[in-house]
DNA sequence: ATATTCATTATGTCTATACATATTAACCAT
DNA sequence: ATGGTTAATATGTATAGACATAATGAATAT
């Protein structure tokens, strides 16, 4: 009658969480152990040792040897944010993506990106200021600086025709990102960009990123305030 | 001379990596099968299998059964963003938490917040307002909503001495959660509470939060534009 | 009391094997 | 050509058994 095939990890981990959310286990409760829960579920170990560390990846249990597994504070404690390159954010939505290079500039790393980022005394930087339109309105200002001593083929890259994002992406592999959200006034520059008035607010996120310890690059990326980050989970 | 102990998962794992950072496999390059890498690496194919399952669960491969496993675009697709409570979130700075009721109504939910959280046409809501101060300087506004469909014993809470968020934290189980970011400007009506000029910029965060599909509650909270929301991966 | 040693225990990982399942490519009939 | 059937294939999941390793707590020595 019923559909009951031999539990699989997905099940033990459904039956796990429905318990740990009923309280049936609640807040630090220490589970029984792996091959108690097997004998109860009637399968093997190893499918109960998946169950529960998947939880445990996504938060939900802690788990340490010789102590046991034990049910964790908050059940959801972390969201993922997703980063897509601005295109692919864009592209997603229907619109049509532009892309086009304000400036470009190679300077010495200025004082507060050095600290920043904790470049050398003497490091050099590619700034570059760009804009990317959907369906032809603004919809975002990027301020991008690109350490040279990690990125050394920056300096050979124009980004006239290709957004420095999209260009690292392809060329660079990434250990790290460092994200940074916040509010600011649009003032006079990114006011005329972004076609708002100067005393309205915009969003900034600001992206660091680094290989193996490296500064790679910092990014500003500035959207009109109205401009919504919607993420779930 | 070498220290080559037997490959673990954990071997497996990064040696992949390296190859997909190096371009040994380039984007969209096809890796091996699990038998072959198993016979290369000298383990068992299940070794082989959770090195690559972990690698697709972090973004950087993409499985298929049949066709194989492949290199993803963007190795870094997602990052993690903390959601602490306010409490914690200050508490760890090493700030003195205070939390404030400034008010607290039983009432009909407002037509945008029906369509927001897709309630009932005469869904009841317990709408809170309240101040969170770090060091006694305002630190977060918080527009707080509880659906008293899904929380009932929100109506026997008088909230005046604990913060929504801890108190449902405590009381309720979550399935799902929301986040959307922006900037706005403060307002007289924020000016006040986060003691700032109403022309000044805020940051919000809106969050929403479900159980196994119902709507339990909306936040929407409120920061002076200096504040940062920092996240890393 | 304080430190050291050591057995115990629960999880961590690996192996070898088996069967399930999705997907593709080749084949065949129309 | 077109559409449907089928076999091959790579991954998905499960199994029992084995050994590794970290943490605990008890027993022991200082």
């Amino acid at each position: 009658m019923s559909t009951a095939r031999r539990a699989g990890y997905r099940d033990v981990k459904q039956t796990i969480l429905t318990r740990v959310r009923d309280k049936t286990w609640p807040l630090g409760t220490v589970l029984p152990g792996e091959v108690a829960l097997a004998a109860e579920f009637g399968c093997a170990r190893a499918t109960i040792n998946r169950a529960m560390r998947e939880l445990a990846d996504e938060g939900v249990l802690d788990r340490k040897r010789r102590a046991g597994t034990t049910v964790l504070a908050s059940p959801l404690r972390h969201a993922k944010v997703a980063v897509p390159s601005v295109r692919a954010e864009i592209e997603a939505t229907g619109a049509t993506y532009r892309y086009s290079l304000v400036s470009r500039a190679e300077q010495p790393a200025p004082d507060w990106l050095r600290a920043r980022l904790s470049l050398a005394p003497k490091a050099e930087v590619v700034h570059l200021r760009c804009m990317h339109y959907a369906d032809n309105a603004p919809y975002q200002f990027e301020d991008r600086w690109i350490v040279l001593d990690t990125v050394p083929t920056a300096l050979n890259e124009s980004f006239e025709t290709i957004g420095p994002n999209d260009w690292l992406i392809s060329e660079m592999p990434l250990t790290d990102i460092e994200l940074v959200f916040s509010a600011a006034l649009a003032g006079t520059d990114y006011a005329a960009f972004l076609d708002v008035a100067p005393e309205s607010p915009v969003f900034q996120v600001e992206r660091c990123t680094w290989l193996n310890g490296n500064a790679v690059t910092l990014a500003r990326m500035t959207h009109p305030g109205s401009h919504r980050l919607r993420t779930a989970l």
